[in-house]
DNA sequence: CTGACCGGTAAATTTTTCTTATCTGTAGAT
DNA sequence: ATCTACAGATAAGAAAAATTTACCGGTCAG
């Protein structure tokens, strides 16, 4: 990190495109067109750069202009500088790629959605390394430890903090194997549900009676629930002939298509907020994030 | 003079100025000093950056920032492209020093004023070249064959075309030698000075005219005229008695400091315009151009 | 000689940059 | 603990810069 410098006598910075593309084309015209300018804007920047150094950098010949010999000895500096530059931002892109990037997850969002979908992540974006850290307990976003939250949110996180990308709207639905509901006497109403065994998730057994209610059926607080702890288990247990779960979200999708659940009554209970991506606002357009968060948006939009 | 390039994906070049700095002092405040700005322009300049980049460059660590892993990758990077661009700058300047300054002067003042104060700017600055080219004829400064003229002006230059920056006062007045004086009777009055031998010079023989009518005395368009081309001729005769010259400017300074010529009557004839130097404008900020100008008033003011 | 082409210039507008004022969080002192 | 001084971030407005539009003048090919 040398020290002391002379930044004084730099030209302007940004007028120095304009004098490379001037130079290598010898005509305003086509600079400009490069640039996406037109042609006074370039004119001035190699004025504003003869000025500076007090040294003409083209003369017009007939109606071309042609450098002249200080033009064409700045010219390979300049260069080379915008070079380097290509190669710094080029460096540093690639640094910030080789860190893995920090994803956090609740775990039924891990196993039955995210980690189904991340080996053709990693394959179609190998310079990308991800850490998936998936907690059950967690339902903040914790921004010291994760770059990037697929997380569940009741109403937006607050936008001048964080960046939020929703995927999934958060409705409630019950399901349950074939052969349970076979077994418990074919189809059944809301309230016919209530008299069999329920699942229920430990921190959100007030689901089953938001369910209840918003199915217009009258809450019974002594249902017989089966309690787990996160709701990959719960499904499991449907899955499994146990009982029936209350589920949201895509995480059943491919279960109700190949038969192995059913939902027995069609009522979904649309809730607040939903599912969706979270990161540090100052972090949205780092090039990982961006290309995780593009990614899993167009799979969540593609596939629900 | 290589081909194509993606300039598009260059930082903003204006913005990185604060980069450089805030890297090196590992403060925002310092950086802000050292560029004469305020810190919240250097603190989103670098914002600007990152955001180009979507890497971040710095992290907050207490109350100071420290550079990320991805901003000490960039540094190096940005550092030579910057001192690339210096020696550009210089090697485009140390060229146009090389060449030697075309100096258009008439012949008067350039053996009369400038040709003895040459000698001491080529010492001062070893690194400019001169041509000078006088000449009796031209009067108006040619900017084809020209970089500055010493020149004299009834009124300043299109500003729109050229620099000038005015020198002496054009003045006239009558020197003889001391000699001549005494031969002649000794001190006479404007209307006496009628009947000596005036020297008058081809192209401006209306000087005298102008003279004697500023001085309040009716002109005789008989007077005893002895011609000769040009105004420094004229010094040399008045030197050798053999008249009375008509004289502007500081030509003859020395002469009447040292007493080889004196003033038979005093009356001196304010003309509009004066001697200044020229330049086109587009050349006034070049080095070797503005190097010239400045040493050149600054001698005039010091020594008239 | 005419018309298309090229670059320069001026004025106005848009964009960028910078400053002023205020806020948040940290560290050191009382 | 609480207060103060300090370092940065942020927002809004002001200042400065870059850019565009419209136009001019010179040059060259037909």
């Amino acid at each position: 990190m040398a020290g002391k410098i002379d930044l004084r006598r730099l030209p302007p910075l940004k007028a120095l495109r304009g004098f490379e593309a001037a130079t290598r084309h010898q005509s305003i015209r086509d600079a400009a067109e490069e640039l996406c300018l037109t042609h006074p804007a370039v004119s001035h920047q190699v004025q504003l750069i003869e000025e500076a150094l007090g040294v003409p950098l083209f003369v017009q010949q007939g109606r071309h202009i042609v450098s002249t010999e200080e033009g064409r000895v700045l010219y390979p500096y300049v260069r080379s500088a915008f070079e380097s530059l290509l190669e710094g931002v080029e460096a540093a892109q690639r640094n910030a790629l080789d860190k893995p990037l920090r994803v956090q997850t609740y775990i039924t969002a891990s196993i039955r959605w995210l980690a189904k979908r991340v080996p053709q992540f990693l394959a179609e974006h190998p310079e990308v390394k991800l850490t998936l850290s998936t907690s059950g307990t967690d339902w903040e976003f914790d921004d010291k430890h994760a770059d990037v939250g697929l997380v569940y949110c009741e109403t937006p996180p607050d936008p001048a903090k964080f960046h939020w990308v929703p995927l999934f709207d958060y409705a409630l639905f019950p399901v349950c194997s074939p052969s349970f509901q076979q077994e418990h006497g074919g189809a059944v109403d809301a309230r016919g549900l209530m008299d069999l065994p329920l699942v229920a998730i430990y921190t959100e057994q007030q689901n089953w009676e938001g369910w209840f209610r918003s199915a217009g059926v009258a809450y019974d607080p002594h249902v017989p629930y089966i309690l787990v702890d996160t709701c990959a288990v719960a499904i499991e247990m449907a899955v499994a002939g146990q009982g029936v779960a209350l589920i949201n979200g895509p995480f059943v999708d491919k279960e109700l298509a190949d038969g192995r659940l059913v939902t027995p009554v069609e009522h979904r209970e649309v809730c607040p907020g939903g599912w969706g991506l979270v990161c540090r606002k100052d972090l949205k357009d780092n090039v990982r994030v961006r290309t995780f968060i593009d990614w899993v948006a167009g799979h969540a939009a593609a596939m629900g």
